[in-house]
DNA sequence: CATGAATGAGAATTCATTCAT
DNA sequence: AATGAATGAATTCTCATTCAT
């Protein structure tokens, strides 16, 4: 009676109303856990911000967990695409490097419902053991991270960039960038621009081949 | 008759018994929210950690709010008590700087338990509308980013440091240790000694005075 | 979802089920409370009382005061319909206070379950000051209150009763029926029908124009 | 450890200190039950009010039953008291009439709190069953009620009164009178005084001897 | 005599989920 | 495809009561 939900299909086997369905979903529930929290995204306030019966998204989703794996992946899927292409018109790692930031915190400081529903559904997606389920063993939870490293990686063995641990450098670089986006949501005031450049000029200082 | 709970009493007045309950429903507390997130951590889950009766939790906290501004509260005042003693002993900023970032990462990166305990409370501890309640309106939420910007406050009045955002750049470095810190509960091969030092390098490069 | 419970609502958006179920439930309840008391009106009990569930309580009735208001208004409407079409029917005003009089005792007096979880249902809805909640501000509380004070008035003014506090005798006549009520849920034995024609006789004879 | 709090032993047993903290007690609780309602009066509100621990509550008073059947029969004991010594000092059964409805009505309505406190616990006092325990069996209860019905009897047999059911007729004043009492909790502005005067005088009417 | 500590029972209510329609 | 009806599990919290001290 359900549709077959299982992630491993391919998304062609949905038909369109369903699609659609689960789009209108996921997007009512990001607003439940900008707007409310996490605590408080329960499926009946979810329902009611979209309109529907609150078994409806039992309906479509197997369990609670499947929705909020959905609701990661849709924001994370959107904002690697975003910053992938500004990264691939870039030519040189340094400029790659820039451009990861530059669209990364552009694209995240200004859709701060995107955001505050990541940080919401990543705090609570916990397996039975508590922890957090769908990022357990890969490294994939954070594209951010990787896109950061291969960067670093390539532009070290093309020779532009200098010697430094690229995972070290990703990870103050996407800490900054998470931390201030975090921040942003409680103080619209701060200023995402000055930020920006600052962390660009920070990261291609780090990065930069000594020349003595 | 419930003890007085009352957060502006003096503590002195509840009595020994009282405390060491006190304590460890707070330990175990830290426990189940650091194993099991905040989405488990009911009164139940923790009492059964603590080998009590759920109700003797109602009978020391109030309400659940209650013992989780607390369980913020020891380990935000642990932490910052062991940060400031080290930065106290160093002179210059530079030094105090370095000691800050020192200091802390050490702390919370060899008791990951406390870590995940106050990330799991901050994102559970909302308000009606969301926010998180006990810190809606002062920036003291982050002990962390006051202590940082005061140094670079400092070093840049006595002339030590050079011109740069205090705001920003502590952001930046209070980012990266936070996610730094966040990873190395998932990944605790990571190289914390590694990861300090290249953060205090890029800090006092940050920092530094140009001298052409 | 939950049905909508606003008071104010069409009474028609009710589904017929749902009509039922709330009908079914305030019966359950109005047993419960007048075989136990509403110290013992749990949701579980009135629950087993009605072989359901105490969550579909909940579903039904959004808070605890909501049932228990609408058991207080089933009882008070049946109970005003039936005196009033009694009194309408009688064309005097001696002989609206006759009916007035013995309507409400023949019903309520053959209805002990309805009467005791009246008085159940009255005396456990108070707010926070202790009060009764529902009725805090006006007199409606006591329909029957009412009615006879504006037979009294009506009688008056046609100069068919003569000179009498209106709002004293009331109370005198409302409070002999309702403690003989009462007697009577413990003492069915008592003789409602002597009790009735006593007190009509005293009735008119405490309203009767002195004739001298 | 407990004293005996056996209701059928003789009060001189109990010490000079107990007797003084349950008569400290029954008077906090009158005053919580008046204020703030039996759905309020638990031991805990009770003992805060007495400004002693709940535990002592239940070291004198072996349930909470027993703490309010002797609440209740303070009250009425000193309601009795009160108006049985009136009706001594008058001689035939009319002044005996109208002295038990004056004394009970100034009694009464002047000590609002031991009328609330009496009502409050009449209705919350249920057995397993459900009924109300302390009355179940006699009509003790009511002392009120057989005080005017020996006061009929009485007169009826001296030939002072004429004929009448006197157990109806008491029912008729008792009821007023309490419906009176009870409205006057909530409206302190009714006139007490005049309906006193009011239903000694509909009283009198109605024990009257006809005289053709 | 008095209390603080402790507990088990029970309270209302919310929740994700199922299922017949 | 969608929903209303229904439920059992789980939640926080209050309560009367016990007991060692």
């Amino acid at each position: 009676m359900q549709p077959e939900n299982e992630t491993n299909n391919q998304q062609a086997q949905r038909s369109f109303i369903e699609q659609a369905r689960r789009a209108q979903i996921i997007e009512a529930t990001i607003d439940v856990l900008a707007e409310q929290g996490q605590g408080n995204a329960s499926f009946v306030r979810i329902a009611q911000h979209a309109g529907i019966s609150p078994s409806l998204i039992s309906y479509h989703f197997k369990h609670k967990e499947e929705l909020w794996a959905e609701v990661l992946a849709s924001i994370i899927v959107a904002r690697v695409a975003y910053v992938s292409e500004h990264i691939a018109r870039a030519t040189t790692a340094a400029d790659k490097l820039r451009a990861a930031l530059e669209a990364d915190l552009i694209y995240m400081g200004t859709r701060p419902k995107l955001f505050a529903a990541l940080v919401e559904v990543f705090f609570s997606m916990r397996n039975s053991k508590g922890r957090v389920a769908h990022l357990e063993d890969n490294d994939d939870d954070d594209g951010d991270l990787q896109t950061l490293i291969a960067i670093f990686q390539a532009g070290q063995q093309s020779g532009e960039f200098g010697a430094f641990d690229p995972i070290i450098l990703a990870h103050i670089l996407a800490g900054a960038k998470d931390r201030f986006l975090a921040q942003l949501l409680r103080r619209p005031d701060l200023d995402l621009e000055l930020f920006t450049q600052t962390l660009v000029g920070l990261a291609l200082a780090a990065t930069r081949k000594e020349t003595p």
